[in-house]
DNA sequence: ATGACGCATCGACAATGATAAATGTAATCG
DNA sequence: CGATTACATTTATCATTGTCGATGCGTCAT
């Protein structure tokens, strides 16, 4: 069946968009699609979160709400926020979400940010 | 008190502990240092004051509030946290405050995000 | 089918943060 | 000196967000 309920990301790339800012000024439209992506990390849940799933290539949910000591519906919240902002993808296996890290994404990130 | 109202970062590198996220997983105090920094720029309004900053060698306070359209105190509440991330410095020249970027503090941020 | 499991969604609450008016503090000028 | 300028701080308001219990939905095993 198709699709399971796993959201994309709103748009073709809302960081991708925006050269670096240390070399110029940042539209008011740019500047509001790149917050949005930084504010995906601008949590410590959700930072270890990424890293757990770095460190392995593949972390299902049920592996992330004991590390970080959460409940299941705010581990869903967060995972929900990554994907939302293209840094994770998640993919349903039988019961199980599995999720993995979206490289490219970061590296988008890090060039945004005067890379 | 004779100090002028410039806040120095709190620590001396909150950042730069982190080796890169993608490569092993964030302790708690880790994460929490990381995110502090990072909700610094998970702000539209931040984005664009840092991006100006970084445009010209130097600029005062009074030149940030018409390009960003917001009010003085707004504009002294942003410039605030972006120099306790330590992504900003200010020098105080007579009654005009200067700001420049603190490059180094960018490159520590994306060298934690993957870099 | 029936139950157990894994995860998403909804609803509510507390905490945080962005904004600006009013006020305070230095520094400069006449 | 008093007046003015540039900025910080205080205070209050309002929107956003992190959190979790309850619930719903799909999947698997029996």
């Amino acid at each position: 069946m198709a699709r399971t309920n796993v959201k994309t990301p709103r748009r073709a790339d809302p960081v991708a968009c925006c050269s670096p800012l240390t070399e110029s000024p940042l539209t008011e439209s740019e500047a509001n699609e790149l917050a949005r992506v930084i504010a995906a990390l601008a949590d410590p849940v959700r930072l270890r979160l990424l890293s757990l799933v770095a460190s392995g290539s593949e972390v299902c949910s049920c592996e992330l709400e004991e590390p970080l000591a959460k409940s299941q519906p705010t581990v869903s919240h967060h995972t929900r926020i990554l994907v939302e902002a293209g840094l994770i993808t998640g993919e349903r296996r039988g019961r199980w979400m599995w999720w993995r890290v979206n490289p490219g994404r970061l590296a988008e990130l890090r060039k945004a940010l005067g890379g």
